[in-house]
DNA sequence: AATGCGGCCAACCGCTGCCAT
DNA sequence: TATGGCAGCGGTTGGCCGCAT
């Protein structure tokens, strides 16, 4: 059976909304919080339906909304994150701090997306459509090939995190914590969550460790304790998500490091292009 | 000044996934 | 385990606005 319609009752007003709407939903959520959307209109006295109130106070009446056009940080995270995760616009939005998904999504369909076709630059051809050599993964499904571009991103961050490790080891740990990577950032955060819960639904072999687990393995437990990367940047996913290097316990490293071989070797045909994450981990000289 | 056209964006629609029962 | 209700998400639409003719 179907769900009933929520926003088709008679009496339920539709399109945009007045001042004096907006005054009276901000007040109810300030006063109560939202609650149930679906119950909230008629205890607020809006002849609204709880999904119109819900992306009203999302997309408008937020007080953290972030207002004013898009800078070009934000516009380089939009892509590349569009580029690893497609049109989820959500989980982009879940990186960019007073963006709504709705606002990126219109900004993506109305600029990057049309900006990236004219241009016709390596990033958006990338995004566009797989180089001609790259015909297997073109092939694929766009969530494959978004995940053979995460699995791409993540090992190359595994790279640099066992590059950063063992030369810490060596330096007294006295450089990786100054040395955050933003893909592992990203790599815990809700993003990356969503990306694992992908491939958890893929028959997974467990991997012999990596590099990076190999330098982890070698570190006493007091090493790894002192080691650990700090995130002080508070740039991160928000929330119970986001990296939490600083409490890793052996399953949080495994779950960070273990790779699954299994699936690498299709991303040797990808071609390797300067990393795309450039702009986020801020490391293309 | 009037009209047409295209861009932008707020809001709606319908589907999906999660959770409670 | 199956079912139904809900919130959240992404795609789409429609109205407003600015610009060109």
């Amino acid at each position: 059976m179907g769900r009933a319609p929520c926003c088709d009752k008679d009496g339920v007003r539709k399109g945009a909304w007045t001042p004096e709407e907006d005054q009276v939903l901000a007040e109810y959520i300030k006063k109560h919080g939202h609650g149930s959307w679906r119950t909230l209109p008629k205890q607020a006295g809006l002849l609204r339906c709880g999904k119109s109130c819900r992306l009203r106070w999302i997309n408008y009446l937020r007080p953290d909304i972030k207002r004013g056009p898009f800078t070009a940080e934000e516009e380089g995270t939009i892509i590349q994150l569009h580029g690893m995760l497609g049109n989820r616009w959500a989980a982009i939005a879940s990186q960019l701090p007073g963006r709504t998904d709705n606002e990126i999504k219109n900004f993506w369909n109305t600029h990057l997306k049309k900006r990236l076709l004219r241009s016709g630059n390596s990033l958006g051809a990338q995004e566009l459509s797989f180089s001609p050599d790259q015909s297997d993964v073109k092939s694929e499904s766009p969530s494959l090939r978004h995940m053979a571009q995460w699995e791409k991103a993540r090992v190359e961050a595994e790279t640099r995190l066992s590059m950063e490790l063992e030369s810490s080891l060596l330096n007294s740990c006295s450089t990786t914590n100054s040395l955050p990577d933003h893909f592992l950032q990203l790599w815990h955060s809700d993003v990356g969550q969503s990306f694992r819960d992908i491939t958890k639904k893929e028959p997974v072999s467990q991997s012999p460790t990596s590099q990076a687990s190999s330098a982890f393995a070698n570190m006493t437990q007091e090493q790894a304790s002192i080691c650990q990367p700090k995130l002080d940047d508070g740039t991160a996913g928000s929330e119970s998500d986001s990296y939490k290097f600083l409490d890793t316990s052996d399953s949080a490293l495994k779950l960070l490091l273990d790779m699954p071989d299994g699936n690498i070797g299709f991303l040797e045909g990808l071609g390797q292009t300067e990393s795309f994450l450039c702009p986020l981990n801020g490391r293309c000289d």
